[in-house]
DNA sequence: AAAACGATTGAACAATTATTCAACCGTTTA
DNA sequence: TAAACGGTTGAATAATTGTTCAATCGTTTT
């Protein structure tokens, strides 16, 4: 899907404001940009990968402690967990027969103080 | 549903960590709060939605503007807006037969530039 | 080597959701 | 007041996605 492009022939409007549209379109960010930054959001709309990363944060938890303390079954917090690592957001050790997980680095818990701190208004 | 509920018979595991999962859990903050942050992220979650925000971050566009720089139809246009709208990210202004719409505030700006420097690595 | 256990995975199902289409509302203009 | 236009809305459709279930992998233990 093509973002922004000119001519679209999408709008059936006739007053368009040209010139705003032009300034615009040459402030708007690389179209890829856009894309990665909704798919990284997108990581974050989901209550168990917010949840999960809550309880990663500082000491490193194991799947099955995970599963545990947010009542969900062991492959339902896996499946998420794969989802976050491939997104870089944990990082995990194995030790044994266990796997231990914690966040990857601190710009996902500005970005979710940010968040609370809006959401308190 | 129900988050980090004590003795959730969820996971079939033998060997927890006990004594972590508690700490865990009076760490975790109220499950409320992890939806409200959840549905935030949910709505940021969608490049339609953030070439929006990008779109009438600045000066005020109309709709038909919108629709006509991001290549879509009125019709998407306006229901990504309703959903910005009831989310307080964007708020309007009637001149017409015109609709305005910008940013409503300064933080998803803040946590938009979070977000892209995160991307940036 | 076999059993046990934590963790991962793929397919299937259910639920959510973005866009399209058509109809409609409100304001302006002829 | 009737037509025109910008904007909104609801229903329908298509696509995406989170959880379940069953099977499997890897490590440890007996």
């Amino acid at each position: 899907m093509k973002l922004y492009e000119k001519n679209a022939p999408s709008c059936e409007c006739e007053e368009l404001h040209e010139e705003v549209i032009n300034q615009k379109r040459e402030e708007m960010p690389d179209e890829n940009i856009l894309y990665d930054l909704s798919d990284f959001f997108k990581i974050l709309g989901d209550s168990t990968r917010v949840s999960i990363l809550f309880a990663i944060d500082g000491e490193p938890m194991c799947v099955c402690d995970i599963a545990s303390l947010l009542g969900m079954t062991k492959s339902a917090v896996s499946h998420q967990l794969k989802i976050l690592r491939q997104s870089d957001l944990v990082t995990y050790r194995k030790s044994g027969k266990n796997v231990y997980y914690t966040l990857a680095d601190d710009h996902v818990r500005d970005i979710i103080e940010k968040a609370l701190e809006h959401i308190k208004e």
